[in-house]
RNA sequence: GCGCCUGUAGCUCAAUUGGAUAGAGCAACGGCCUUCUAAGCCGUCGGUUGCAGGUUCGAGCCCUGCCAGGCGUACCA
């Protein structure tokens, strides 16, 4: 609808200018907006505004002159100039419903596949296998998801890559610990908290000059690839990946085992990313180290930053294998575009490397490469959320008090239910309540972390769009109707004003998932589904279904609330959240 | 020091990237259940968008200068 006002009003401004009204330039694309306020119309565009300048018209004339020029078109019933200049268009109301039949015969409900579908790499989650995940992980796994799925239904070939932290110095200590232990019930004890496991050898290598002699050593021997070295590395890697997979199984995340490419993977190209950067002529030699030096970029004393690719002792750093990760993901996976889910505080860095890959033509000039960032998650004093003792908070200790919380909630609101039935719906509820309390905040924003008021069932949370689907499940359930036997083809007729509204939003489902994909911001997504089910809570208070009177208007309700059911669920899983029948 | 980000209702968050009267929820107050789940709906109240200038038809958004906070800034990731 968008693009074909978009191309009726291009035809004009082509016609007017052909006739000499105005100037032959070019002039700005075409800007179409959705309507804030009903009386604007649904679409409005200040082009007339615009151009009135360059055209040496006032605003008003120029509108004028474009709706008069602008071809008939069976979608808009009218046209109107408002205010300053602005152009406003009606849909018709056929037009409508006719696009709900197309929404509610396609599988796709509707939404249309990109034209040109992209190799889109999506770096997320990407924990450090040292520790166990805490809830600083929580962001960049399900944003990153979210956007992952969402880039999916649209029909682009998307790579996930787990850029987990599996090489570095820290392995050492961890590898000299686990050597240390031979109780093998007591390591395996262990291992089961990995947080007490790091702790334990970090004690271990702060209390013992000889153990963190060993573990150096062991650094060593695991990066000029000793057998034993690398077994001891592998086993405690696997039981790591093992706690990730358990969380992301709790967390209804996309990632699968073949999706982990760690840093270790990049080891073996290093050496040759840092010869190319060599042979690109980048590379200066500072203080005995090897760097880039970037004009754009500068130190506190204000002299160029390097980008340190090889320590003075000759270990690489996070940049070089970044540096390899990017050349792997733009030759290799063939990557159109490239998406970091990191945090914010990384943004120097990304800026950094993105730059010193495109001067080493590690990506081609068009390869789309876009840092992710996002805020931090705080506490309700606002400051980075910890423990009462001022520890990190495990992932997996966040979502158990989700879930007790949202069962001691469900368990009172409906005592009725039996035990398996009850657990299940605390379980989805916490969460889904966790998930997206965090998905319905701007990403680069910071926000505050509230149990209370993300298992609220009243506002912008979970706990309201689950109830809102299951409303609909409701109906068709007390009407006996099985949704598949719904003859598609009748006509719909919207009368009310909250049938129109609920209609009008359910055709924007593909605009905003395009948005989504574009600026990687699932927020605009939970918004929409927040007002999707408003309109729907809106229209079931008001338009009685199965108790309205002609067939017609009760089968035309139905349908309605047939396609909410299904873009409220397709919605949610974009976002990695499921739904519920009952609650 | 330099750079990036943030500052919106008492609280938690939005605002279609420069559009029309800055919107939601919570909190407060008031209505609506013999009728599809009231875990809901409808309404009232609440604002000098940190401050001061500027740009233009039009600024929460762009520019300049202040104020307050956060983060980053050479061998950790």
């Amino acid at each position: 609808m968008k693009e074909q006002i978009i191309q009726r009003v291009e035809e004009a401004l082509a016609h007017l200018r052909a006739q000499g009204t105005l100037p032959a330039q070019p002039c700005p694309p075409v800007q179409l907006e959705r309507t804030r306020d009903k009386s604007h119309g649904d679409f409005a565009t200040n082009i007339a505004l615009l151009l009135a300048k360059p055209a040496g018209m006032k605003p008003r004339d120029v509108a004028t002159a474009i709706v008069d020029a602008l071809p008939a078109d069976a979608a808009i019933s009218k046209v109107e100039i408002a205010g300053p200049g602005f152009i406003n268009f009606f849909q018709a109301g056929a037009f409508l419903t006719d696009s709900l039949s197309a929404a509610l015969a396609d599988e796709h409900l509707g939404v249309p596949r990109a034209a040109a579908p992209q190799t889109v790499v999506v770096d997320y989650s990407s924990p450090n296998l040292a520790k166990e995940m805490h809830v600083g992980h929580l962001r960049s796994t399900i944003i990153g998801d979210a956007v992952a799925r969402t880039l999916e239904f649209l029909g682009h070939t998307v790579v996930r890559q787990n850029h987990v932290g599996d090489w570095g110095t820290q392995f050492g200590m961890l590898l000299a610990y686990l050597e240390e232990q031979q109780d093998q019930a007591e390591l395996s004890a262990e291992l089961s908290d990995l947080e007490n496991f790091y702790r334990a050898a970090k004690q271990r290598f702060d209390d013992s000059p000889e153990f963190a002699e060993r573990a150096r050593a062991l650094v060593v021997q695991l990066q000029s690839g000793d057998i034993h070295c690398l077994k001891l590395w592998h086993d405690f890697n696997q039981v790591s990946l093992r706690h990730c997979f358990e969380v992301y199984e709790r967390l209804g995340v996309s990632l699968r085992p073949e999706d982990v490419r760690g840093e270790s993977a990049y080891n073996p190209d290093l050496p040759y990313v840092v010869a190319e950067l060599d042979k690109a002529g980048l590379l200066t030699e500072s203080e005995g180290a090897r760097c880039v030096f970037l004009d754009e970029f500068k130190n506190k004393d204000g002299e160029p930053l390097p980008v340190i690719v090889q320590k003075a002792d000759g270990g690489y750093l996070y940049a070089t294998s970044d540096l390899a990760a990017l050349r792997y993901r733009a030759q290799k996976l063939g990557a159109d575009r490239i998406l970091y889910f990191v945090d914010q505080r990384q943004a120097l860095h990304f800026q950094q490397v993105f730059q010193v890959a495109r001067l080493a033509g590690f990506v081609t000039p068009k390869t789309d490469l876009a840092h992710m960032g996002f805020g931090t998650m705080n506490g309700p004093d606002g400051r980075p959320f910890k423990t009462r003792t001022g520890g990190t908070v495990k992932l997996v200790d966040l979502l158990t008090e989700a879930e007790d919380r949202a069962l001691a909630l469900v368990q009172g609101k409906n005592p009725e239910l039996d035990a398996e039935e009850l657990f299940n719906i605390a379980r989805v509820v916490g969460i889904s309540a966790v998930k997206y309390a965090d998905l319905s905040k701007h990403r680069t924003s910071d926000y505050i972390f509230n149990f209370d008021q993300m298992l609220s069932f009243e506002g912008n949370t979970a706990p309201y769009l689950l109830y809102a689907y299951t409303r609909v499940a409701s109906v068709f359930r007390k009407a006996g109707i099985e949704p598949a036997t719904l003859d598609l083809s009748a006509p719909l007729a919207l009368d009310a004003e909250q049938e129109v509204a609920l209609a009008t939003l359910l055709l924007q489902f593909g605009e905003t998932l395009q948005q989504v994909a574009e600026k990687g911001v699932p927020h605009l997504l939970c918004a929409y589904l927040y007002n999707l089910a408003g309109a729907f809570s809106s229209f079931y208070e008001h338009c009685p279904i199965l108790t309205a009177q002609q067939t017609e208007v009760r089968d035309s309700r139905l349908h309605l609330a047939w396609l909410t059911a299904r873009t409220l669920k397709q919605g949610l899983a974009l976002l990695g959240i499921a739904t519920l029948e009952r609650m």
